[in-house]
DNA sequence: ATTATCCGGGG
DNA sequence: GTGTACGGATAAT
C-alpha cells in the first residue's frame, strides 16, 4: 500500500453511496497537490437518566419531512462532565444531518438527562479525534482512486500525523483586487455594475487585467474583450497558479462574492474549486467566502479578530494597516472619477491599473506578513487556517478546549439557551482596581507590572468551571476567593485551569529559547500563545461560552484586585509612594529610596506569590505627570506622559495622537509635556506657548497646520446635527464631487460671523489669514495643554497671555 | 448613566 | 452546514 506524506490545508465532507466521507486537501512534500478521502462516522454524547435508555437509542430510526435518519451504534463510555464522572453514550448516526435530527428528538426523552456536542461540525470532529492538525504533517496509507477532481484522490485506509510535527513551508498566496463600476452618489451595486479590472499579484505574477483597451507601456497590464472573458481570465490565472492561500483585503464581503455574482449574472463557469465547484458564501452581517481545496485567508478578518488587541490602529481599511505594518501606502487616485473616465476618457486609465496592482501588492505583503502568526495559531488550535483567519478570541478559546478535552475525558457542557443566555447577560463583573493619580509632575518613578496577570491567577489558583465550590466547603486544602463567596478545589487539576497553566508554561518555554536566539516563527509562537493565554479570562465570562463561569471570572478579578492593592501596601510600608495603578501595573514614587531598592522590591513581593504568578519591575523614569480628570479635580486614568532615562517620551491617552484634533493642536502638546518632563520648566514651556499662540494670531502659521480631519460616519442626508465636517461635505456634494460615507473630511474653521459649521472650509481653498485664530486657540490649543499647566497652577488666562496684563491692571 | 442602534471594510 | 456575529462608538432615553 502506497504511503503518502502531506500537509492538510482544506477539509470538508461528501456523502459518498450513503456515508460520509471527508476529503482532506492539501500538498504533499514533494510540492504535489492532493486530496485525501477518508471514511468517517458523526456521533454525539448522551448522558442517560436511566441505563436502559441505550436499547432504545440503539433501535432508533425514521424518517423526518421524507429524509431518513438512523442510529448506527450506542457505545458506553466514562466520561467527565465538569469534574463529574458520568456514564455517557456515545451515539453515532448514519450521516451529519442526522445528528441534529436525533439531538432533537431524544431530547425530550425522560430517560435523556442532557445532549451533547451535537453541534461540533462534523469536518471539526475528525480533525479533532484523528490528532490531524493542518499545515502539519501527516502520513497516509492508500491508493489512488478514481473520482472526478481537479487533483488525485486517494482513498485512505489509515491516516496519522506524523511523527515530527513538521509544519508546512513555502505555501503559494495569490493576492486578488478587483476594480468595479459605480457611478458617483450610489452604492455598491453588483447586480449592475461590472467588474472592470482586476489585479492579481504573486511569487510569479503582477498583472492587471482590464477590459478597456488603452495606450500603455505597462507589460503588467493586460487586455480582454469584455467582463465575461475577464471573469474566463480570473478563473485561469487561477488555475495556473494553483495557490495554497487566496487572499484579498475584506475579499470574504466584496472582491470574491463581486467575482462570483458577476460570473453568475454572466453565465462564466468558475470552477476552480478542487472539486469543480466555485465560490460559495456563507451569509448573514458577515459573508465568508470558501473556495474548495484553496485556504482564502482575508487579511482584514484576522487584523481585526485575532490580531486586533496587537495591532492598534485607528482605522482599519487597507492604507492605515498597510502603513502601520508595512510602512507603504495605497496609490493615490481619484478612485470616485473611474467610473467617468472609463466611460469618456479610458486614455487616463493607467494610473487606476497602477492603484489596483499596488492594492494587491499590498495584499500580498500583509498575507505573507502575517502568515507565520495565522500558521502557528493553526497549529496551537488545530483548525484550517479558513476557520482560525476568521475567529474571535472566545472561539479560539472553545476551539482549543475542545482539543484538549480529549487528554481531560471531559464532554463539553452545552451551549445555552436562550433563557440561559439572556440570564447571564443581566449580571455585570466588577472590574479592575484603580489609583487614581494626584494630578502633578513627579520625579524618580518606578513601575511595576503583573506578568500575565489573569491567566497566572487562573493557574495558580486553579480557577475551573470544575473546580468551583460554596464558600462554606469543607473540602481540605480548598482555596477561598471570600470576595466572591466561593472556594476553589486543589484536590484536583481543573480542566481550564490545567489548560491555562500549559499555554502558559509553553509561551515561556518559546521565550526562554527566544533569549538565546531570534526566530520570528517562535516569536509569531509567542504572540499567539499571548494572545490565547489573555482570552480565558474573558472566555469565562462571556455569556455563549460553554465552559462560562461568572463565579470564576468573577474570583480572576477579584484576586487581581486582591494582589494588586497587597502589593501597594508592601510597597508603601517599604517607604515608595504608590502614584498609579490601574488593573496589573502599579507606578511607584522612590521618595529618596535608590534604584536598586526599587529593583529588589520586585525580589520581596515574587517570594511570597504563588505558582505562576510573578510582578516585573518594567523600568525606572526621571520624571512623569499625571493630570486631572476632565470634570473633576481626581486624576484622570490612563492619561499620563513619562520620560525615559535615554530622554524619549511614554505618551499615553492625551490628543497627541488623536483625530479631530488639528496638526498644530497636536504638535504643541507633545512640545510642551517634553519641555516639562525634560527640565520641569513650566515658565519656558508656557512661553514657547506664549510664541505660538501670538503665531497663530499673527496668521504666521501655515494652514496645513490647522487642518482638522473627521470622519463621515454616514450618508450626508441621514445626518440631524450639522457638524463642519457634514457642512464641508455638503459643500463638496454641490461642487459634484461626492462623499461616501467612511470619507476623512478635511477642513479648516475660517473666521467670520456665525456657527463653526458655516465657517469650516476646504484647506485648499483657504487662504493662511482666512483661518480664525481665536477659535484654535480656544477650541484647539487650550484644551490640549490646559491640563498639563494646570498641574503648575496655571490658569486658562495666564495660558492666553491675559495674567500679567490683568495683574498690572489689579495694582 | 444606561440602553438601543449603527457600522465596519470594499468601490 | 452536527453553526452564526461582534465589539466599539454614537444616538436615544
Amino acid at each position: 500500500m502506497p504511503t503518502f506524506h502531506f500537509y492538510p490545508i482544506d477539509i470538508t465532507y461528501r456523502i459518498v453511496s450513503g456515508k460520509p466521507v471527508i476529503y482532506l486537501y492539501g500538498r504533499t512534500k514533494d510540492g504535489q497537490r492532493i486530496a485525501v478521502a477518508d471514511r468517517f462516522d458523526p456521533y454525539f454524547w448522551a448522558i442517560p437518566q436511566k441505563k436502559s435508555v441505550k436499547e432504545r437509542l440503539e433501535n432508533l430510526s425514521g424518517e423526518k419531512d421524507g429524509e431518513s435518519y438512523s442510529v448506527t451504534s450506542v457505545e458506553e463510555k466514562k466520561k467527565r462532565l465538569l469534574g463529574k464522572e458520568v456514564e455517557a453514550l456515545k451515539v453515532t448516526v448514519s450521516q451529519p444531518k442526522d445528528v441534529p435530527l436525533v439531538r432533537e428528538l431524544i431530547r425530550e426523552w425522560d430517560d435523556i438527562q442532557s445532549v451533547h456536542e451535537a453541534d461540533i461540525l462534523f469536518t471539526r470532529r475528525y480533525l479533532i479525534d484523528k490528532k490531524i492538525i493542518p499545515m502539519t504533517l501527516v502520513v497516509v496509507e492508500g491508493e489512488e482512486g478514481r473520482e472526478e477532481s481537479r487533483i488525485p484522490v486517494i482513498a485512505a485506509t489509515a491516516i496519522r500525523p506524523a511523527e515530527d510535527e513538521e509544519t508546512m513551508k513555502g505555501l503559494g498566496i495569490l493576492a486578488v483586487d478587483i476594480e468595479t463600476y459605480y457611478p458617483k452618489g450610489k452604492g455598491i451595486d453588483m447586480d449592475n455594475n461590472p467588474i472592470l479590472m482586476f489585479a492579481v499579484y504573486g511569487k510569479n505574477i503582477s498583472r492587471v487585467i482590464a477590459w478597456k483597451r488603452f495606450a500603455t507601456k505597462r507589460k503588467s497590464i493586460e487586455f480582454v474583450q469584455d467582463e465575461a472573458a475577464l471573469l474566463h481570465r480570473f478563473r485561469e490565472i487561477v488555475l495556473e497558479e494553483q495557490p495554497d492561500i487566496i487572499t484579498g483585503y475584506f475579499s470574504d464581503g466584496f472582491d470574491l462574492p463581486y467575482i462570483k455574482r458577476r460570473a453568475e449574472k454572466l453565465k462564466v463557469n468558475l470552477d476552480i474549486g478542487a472539486d469543480f465547484s466555485g465560490i460559495s458564501l456563507k451569509k448573514g452581517m458577515d459573508t465568508e467566502s470558501k473556495i474548495t481545496g484553496i485556504a482564502h485567508f482575508d487579511v482584514i478578518k484576522f487584523v481585526r479578530g485575532g490580531l486586533r488587541t496587537s495591532i492598534a490602529t485607528d482605522s482599519y481599511s487597507l492604507n492605515a494597516v498597510a502603513s502601520k505594518l508595512l510602512g507603504e501606502t495605497k496609490h493615490e487616485v481619484e478612485l470616485d472619477d473611474l467610473a467617468e473616465v472609463w466611460d469618456k476618457r479610458p486614455e487616463k486609465l493607467e494610473p487606476y491599473c497602477d492603484y489596483n496592482l499596488q492594492d494587491a501588492l499590498l495584499t500580498y505583503q500583509l498575507a505573507e506578513k502575517l502568515l507565520p502568526n495565522l500558521t502557528e495559531l493553526v497549529k496551537l488550535i488545530g483548525l484550517p487556517l479558513q476557520d482560525c483567519n476568521r475567529m474571535s478570541f472566545s472561539q479560539l478559546v472553545e476551539s482549543f478546549l475542545l482539543r484538549k478535552e480529549g487528554e481531560f475525558d471531559e464532554i463539553a457542557p452545552e451551549k445555552p439557551t436562550e433563557h440561559e443566555l439572556a440570564k447571564r447577560r443581566k449580571v455585570r463583573l466588577q472590574g479592575a482596581f484603580v489609583h487614581e493619580p494626584t494630578p502633578g509632575l513627579y520625579h524618580d518613578l518606578a513601575v511595576y507590572d503583573f506578568r500575565s496577570l489573569y491567566p497566572s491567577i487562573i493557574a495558580s489558583h486553579n480557577i475551573s468551571p470544575d473546580t468551583v465550590r460554596e464558600a462554606d466547603t469543607l473540602e481540605e486544602g480548598a482555596f477561598v476567593v471570600r470576595e466572591e463567596k466561593v472556594a476553589y478545589s486543589t484536590a484536583k487539576k481543573g480542566f481550564i485551569a490545567a489548560v491555562v497553566e500549559e499555554v502558559i508554561t509553553r509561551r515561556m518555554r518559546v521565550k526562554d529559547i527566544l533569549k538565546k536566539k531570534k526566530d520570528p516563527f517562535l516569536e509569531a509562537r509567542a504572540m499567539m500563545l499571548k494572545i490565547l493565554a489573555n482570552s480565558f479570562y474573558g472566555y469565562l465570562g462571556f455569556p455563549s461560552a460553554r465552559w462560562y463561569s461568572f463565579a470564576c471570572a468573577a474570583s480572576v478579578t477579584a484576586l487581581g484586585r486582591r494582589y494588586i492593592t497587597e502589593t501597594i501596601e508592601k510597597a508603601e510600608k517599604a517607604g515608595f509612594k504608590v502614584l498609579y495603578s490601574d488593573t496589573d501595573s502599579i507606578f511607584l514614587s522612590l521618595q529618596g529610596k535608590s534604584k536598586a531598592a526599587a529593583k529588589k522590591f520586585v525580589d520581596d513581593i515574587n517570594e511570597h506569590l504563588p505558582g505562576l504568578m510573578e510582578l516585573e519591575y518594567e523600568g525606572f523614569y526621571p520624571s512623569g505627570i499625571f493630570v486631572s480628570a476632565k470634570d473633576n479635580k481626581g486624576g484622570a486614568k490612563k492619561r499620563y506622559a513619562l520620560l525615559r532615562e535615554d530622554g524619549s517620551l511614554v505618551i499615553k491617552g492625551f490628543e497627541a495622537v488623536r483625530r479631530n484634533t488639528s496638526v498644530i493642536a497636536k504638535e504643541v502638546q507633545e512640545h510642551v509635556l517634553k519641555a516639562i518632563l525634560e527640565k520641569a520648566d513650566d515658565k519656558k514651556a508656557l512661553n514657547y506657548l506664549h510664541g505660538v499662540i501670538k503665531g497663530i494670531r499673527e496668521k504666521k502659521l501655515a494652514v496645513e497646520k490647522m487642518v482638522i480631519r473627521t470622519r463621515l460616519t454616514k450618508p450626508i442626508s441621514s445626518y440631524d446635527a450639522i457638524g463642519p465636517h457634514v457642512a464641508i461635505a455638503k459643500q463638496m456634494k454641490g461642487k459634484g464631487i461626492d462623499i461616501a460615507p467612511g470619507a476623512i473630511i478635511r477642513y479648516v474653521v475660517t473666521t467670520g460671523g456665525g456657527r463653526i459649521r458655516d465657517r469650516a472650509k476646504l484647506p485648499e481653498a483657504t487662504k493662511q489669514s482666512e483661518y480664525d485664530a481665536d477659535y484654535y486657540i480656544n477650541n484647539q490649543i487650550i484644551p490640549a495643554v490646559e491640563k498639563i499647566f494646570e498641574v503648575f497652577g496655571h490658569t486658562k488666562e495666564e495660558l492666553l497671555g491675559k495674567g500679567a496684563q490683568m495683574r498690572l491692571l489689579e495694582f
